[in-house]
DNA sequence: CTTGTTGCAAAGCGTTTGCAGTAGA
DNA sequence: TCTACTGCAAACGCTTTGCAACAAG
């Protein structure tokens, strides 16, 4: 998803594009792996002097309120990044180095997975946790 | 795990068993589900009049290090429970009625998923939300 | 011009800390 | 007795709110 795709959807709601959006939209856009809003506060924070932690709240809220952001509830705090594009059913694998995702088409429910007659499913996460190739030949690995 | 069992191991630590951790240990012995530090707030706070949510967090904190009880980080909130007593790996059905679990013996990783090779898996998740039978019979389901 | 958006300040919530009094071993 | 534990109060970090000034349409 384009930064412009994004503010399209905006204005499309009747919303205003203020340039903080615009650097939001890029910003999500560009990302390759999950920001909290911290992240997002700094970032913008280098173009915008006198920017506040609550517009950022907004905007994050918004965003997610409007499906274009998905968040996500990590042990390490509250972190979003722009809605997967794939369109089939999938998975993630994340990279702990530099929280890229990497979509894996395997999926355990449709794979073997046995419940018990009388447990009705409803949803199910599946995540696999640990380094991408570029993280393992650089340095970051802890 | 028993109430006796956890009071036992904190004392082999040289905790001291207070009346308070002997209430908190019978209440995560015969809790079925998850609960979260306001759970154990209300409910030691029948007992005790003058209970302080710092001693609340203070115990979880200490039997969590103390790897008694398992921590879960979910969408409205931290939550606890003891430790699976199984000893082999495996995943949990979570019913989201009355958030016990099931435990299935599957797992993703053992059946077929495939990562690309230079991909270093460290860890995975795999949880099934959805209704257990006790639910789906009552009248708990929203 | 009209209404949505922003920054500020303040409050909210969940969680952690320092301290002095209390109670377990 | 001695030290761990508790409650109190206060602080903390993250997030949300009300309000008045501002800027996009």
């Amino acid at each position: 998803m384009t930064a412009d795709e994004i503010l399209q959807k905006m204005a499309k709601e009747g919303l205003r594009i203020t340039e903080q959006r615009k650097t939001l939209a890029s910003l999500f856009s560009d990302a390759e792996g999950y920001l909290t809003p911290k992240d997002v506060y700094e970032f913008m924070g280098k173009r915008y002097s006198g920017l506040s932690f609550d517009t950022v709240y907004r905007n994050l809220r918004l965003l997610h309120d409007m499906n274009i952001l998905e968040q996500f509830v990590m042990e390490d705090g509250v972190k979003f990044r722009v809605h997967c594009s794939e369109h089939s059913h999938h998975h993630h694998l994340i990279c702990l180095g530099c929280e890229r995702t990497l979509p894996v088409a395997f999926c355990p429910m449709e794979t073997g997975c046995e419940v018990p007659d009388d447990f009705q499913v409803v949803r199910h996460k599946f995540e696999v946790y640990g380094y991408c190739g570029e993280c393992r030949s650089g340095a970051q690995q802890p």
